[in-house]
RNA sequence: GCGGAUGUAGCUCAGUUGGUUAGAGCGCUGGUUUGUGGUACCAGAUGUCGUGAGUUCGAAUCUCAUCAUCCGCCCCA
């Protein structure tokens, strides 16, 4: 018998495993500082629940299977879930209703370079009845742009875009039951070749000049109030592009009022997302320097989240995090501090057995005090002892020897500046704190 | 689901036109006289060369099969 893991799910060593963990209380800790409550729902699902919503796609990721004569999937993303949650317990929710969730989900795809068949989803959402205020949408902007500040990342953009716009625009070109399969193909239009793309559209059946104008609607740029302007000087009447143009005004405008920088948010007209439930603003984030790494924090609004379960209309917005491929990505280009493989301020060292008294004793004074220690109870010699509270990486060492038992002192060295100093117990405590 | 590549120590890889006991670096273990580390030096362990079959006097090297992994496409975090 071999020992291994399945492909697609990450193992981690510990001190990878305390970056990730840290990783992820950043995260939960901004979603709180925004008023996001926690919710947590379980892996495992009737599979009629899970596969109400999905498509052909996802459908066939799905993990399931019988237990009796259940049918159970596990979940593959943490929104469907939310959809079954809201259906349920809607009369004992307020509204608006925030929540963030942070939980693995499963696909079984193909697994390939920033690819699992398990990750973590850090979700938020807020969903309200029959409408949700606009501003919302630029509360989410924020989120996204204090949880990337505050995990010290590299340069990033939170690109956004409103489907409502292309949506109108296809209809004001009477092109608008091909919405889906040109949504789909203007996703792609940053990997693929423009003739490639054109060609595509021509097998779409559309003809020359709406093709022309619709690759010239996606190439838009310039700054995000330039943007704004080129779209008004196209005079388009549509209901639905009007609507979608005054409610990226209000994101962006707001946004600035958030305070956010200007460099970390883009319109982006070719920003679509794939999934077909969006219906307004959508949310992709890349890190400049590494396009590679692929969106690593997405989502957008949609109009009725729990549609398939019951009659009332709950719109919501939210995006999601990946943070294992986010953490997988950054950890192979050496973008992580990873140092420490214990979450422990400080190691005690006896020198030998008959210490050993002194060292458990003080081990549980300093946890009384909120200190993280670790008692070496291996004998062997010092330097061995020095050599593994290297390894490990613990900021101090206490030694205790015959000198220290004498004095009821404690000698305590900082590993990282090499410093000793012989300290009494509430001295090494101010030390350790 | 479709297409392309690769499998040699824990990891990253070398291995010449098939030729004796298969190598390096990193890591790991131990040592450089027994209360002070990260460096340096010395020594050591580790492989059915992915698996199975075939060709050959002889296979890590050639052929076939199989499994696994990686990379595209699809879809997505």
């Amino acid at each position: 018998m071999t020992a291994r893991t399945l492909q697609g799910f990450m193992e981690l060593l510990p001190q990878e495993q305390i970056v990730f963990n840290h990783m992820k209380s950043v995260i939960a800790h901004t979603y709180e500082l925004f008023g996001f409550a926690p919710l947590d729902t379980p892996v495992l699902e009737l599979a009629e629940v899970l596969l109400s919503k999905s498509g052909g796609e996802t459908e066939k990721q799905i993990y399931e299977f019988k237990k009796g004569d259940t049918d159970i999937a596990m979940r593959f993303d943490l929104t469907v879930p939310l959809a079954k949650y809201i259906a349920l317990y809607n009369n004992d929710l307020t509204f608006p209703f925030k929540r963030y969730q942070i939980g693995k989900v499963y696909r079984g795809e193909r697994p390939q370079k920033g690819r699992f068949r398990e990750f973590y989803q850090c979700d938020i959402d807020i969903i309200d009845r029959d409408e949700l205020n606009i501003v919302y949408d630029a509360e989410v902007l924020a989120v996204i742009y204090t949880v990337f500040s505050k995990l010290n990342l590299p340069k990033f953009k939170i690109y956004i875009n409103n489907r409502k716009l292309l949506g109108g625009f296809l209809q004001s070109l009477d092109i608008a039951d091909k919405t889906v399969e040109v949504l789909r193909l203007v996703d792609k239009i940053k990997k693929i070749p423009e003739e490639a793309f054109l060609g595509e559209l021509s097998d779409l059946g559309l003809a020359e000049d709406k093709k022309q104008k619709l690759l010239k609607f996606i190439k838009i740029n310039g700054l995000n109030n330039e943007i704004i302007t080129q779209l008004e000087n196209l005079h388009i009447e549509n209901e639905n592009f009007v609507a979608g143009l005054d409610e990226l005004k209000t994101v962006i405008a707001q946004a600035q009022n958030l305070g956010l920088p200007a460099e970390n948010i883009q319109i982006d007209l070719s920003i679509t997302r794939g999934l077909d439930y969006y219906t307004g603003t959508v949310y992709e984030t890349f890190f400049d320097d590494y396009p590679q790494f692929g969106s690593v924090c997405s989502g957008g609004r949609y109009d009725n989240l729990s549609s398939v379960f019951m009659d009332k209309k709950f719109p919501g917005v939210g995006i999601s995090i990946g943070l294992t491929r986010l953490f997988d990505q950054l950890r192979a280009n050496n973008l992580l501090p990873i140092k420490e493989l214990t979450p422990n301020k400080a190691l005690i060292i006896p020198q030998d057995d008959a210490f050993v008294n002194e060292a458990v004793n003080l081990a549980g004074k300093l946890r009384l005090q909120n200190i993280a220690v670790d008692v070496m109870y291996r004998q062997c010699k010092f330097k061995k002892k020095m050599e593994y509270a290297n390894k490990i990486g613990v900021p101090f060492l206490i030694i205790i020897g015959e000198e220290e038992a004498k004095s009821g002192m404690f000698a305590c060295k900082n590993m990282t500046s090499g410093e000793q100093k012989t300290l009494k117990l509430d001295e090494l405590i101010e030390t350790l704190k």
